[in-house]
DNA sequence: AGGCTAAGTAATCAAGTGATAACCTGTCAA
DNA sequence: TTGACAGGTTATCACTTGATTACTTAGCCT
């Protein structure tokens, strides 16, 4: 008359499993809007397990937010590492290495919410390094600083328009819709299935 | 030995002051990350007041967030109601009018905190909307989309690089420093004194 | 076998939070 | 004068939340 064996894990497993569960969690309600407790039932673990591990739910949060920047400077890594034809365009194998991981949600959601809590002094320590990571592997290409800041713009609006949720709200005759076409261009209808 | 006379305003500048001070407080912590209490606090004023005058917390925030995103957009308007000599670019001054409202900070501030905070149903759709008629008013130029797209990006970039506190913390040798020159220009000195 | 280490939980706490209710008090009209 | 409305506060509540403590138990080593 056993219960079901509780599954163990060891530590570090775990610390994994919780953290890819925190990404999940915090895209959603970002660092102030997401309780440890969100995180802890989306990883099927106790709430102060998750603490227990991180210390705190700050450094939990930062640890989020340097995996998510990390997955997308190497992303463009990858890119920049595989030489291409001398007629293809860089700067265009980028941007589709981005709107891969645009369809991945978690990671740039979670990103823009690091900006956006960059009043945090921590945060926003790390959000400006993770951005000059990824500003400086751009840079790798050797362009223009010009160059690599529209590139990052652009990811920027494609961020913002993902936060308020415009993809699956692109209604033909909103104001917005013409941005939101004109934004994601052909990979709008796999965003707005989400 | 009577106590400082409480000074009494209608209903209406009280709101009015109330709506500034919230705007204040949402710029630094976000929706979530802001309580009533801070609001009332640098409104000079109780706690439950606040939440009299608009309700919930959300009605505050959406008004506030209508608010800014009506200042940005009527910026816009007057740069484009002011004919200018045909040897000018529109978009200059735009970029000029857009300038102008970084030193404000609050403004921006809080139209990044809405958009991130998207995840919140109603906040998601006045974001929507909010960008919808800012997008609007910048195709009254008659220009392509994707010319009023590529504006909207770099303001994006650069209230994203506002959150982030970049512009105060521009420091030469910082992986970050060359975006933050490059994305701010002229007016990164403005912003840095902050 | 037996015990020790590490994985994990239940119980609990103090502080903060949004909201409600009840009360107080200028000011103005009749 | 009085009364009543409008501006505003104090007191209070139920609930959430991050964190701590103490306890339980699986699995490995000898």
């Amino acid at each position: 008359m056993n219960a079901a064996p509780i599954p163990r894990m060891s530590a570090e497993d775990r610390r994994e499993l919780v953290l890819h569960a925190a990404t999940r969690a915090f895209a959603r309600g970002g660092f102030h809007g997401t309780s440890t407790d969100a995180v802890a039932k989306e990883a099927g673990v106790s709430q102060p397990y998750v603490v227990r591990i991180f210390g705190t739910k700050l450094e939990l949060f930062l640890a989020v937010f340097a995996r998510a920047s990390d997955q997308i400077r190497t992303a463009f890594e990858d890119v920049l590492a595989q030489d291409l034809a001398p007629d293809e365009d860089v700067w265009e194998h980028l941007g589709l290495a981005y709107g891969a991981l645009l369809t991945d949600r978690d990671f740039l959601q979670v990103l823009m919410h690091g900006f956006s809590a960059g009043g945090e002094p921590e945060i926003g320590a790390q959000a400006r390094a993770g951005m000059g990571a990824i500003y400086q592997t751009l840079m790798t290409t050797g362009c223009e600083p010009d160059r690599a800041k529209d590139f990052i713009a652009q990811g920027m609006l494609l961020n913002v328009m993902m936060s308020m949720h415009a993809p699956e709200h692109a209604v033909e005759g909103d104001d917005i819709f013409g941005l939101t076409t004109c934004a994601f261009g052909e990979m709008l209808p796999a965003l707005a299935a989400d």
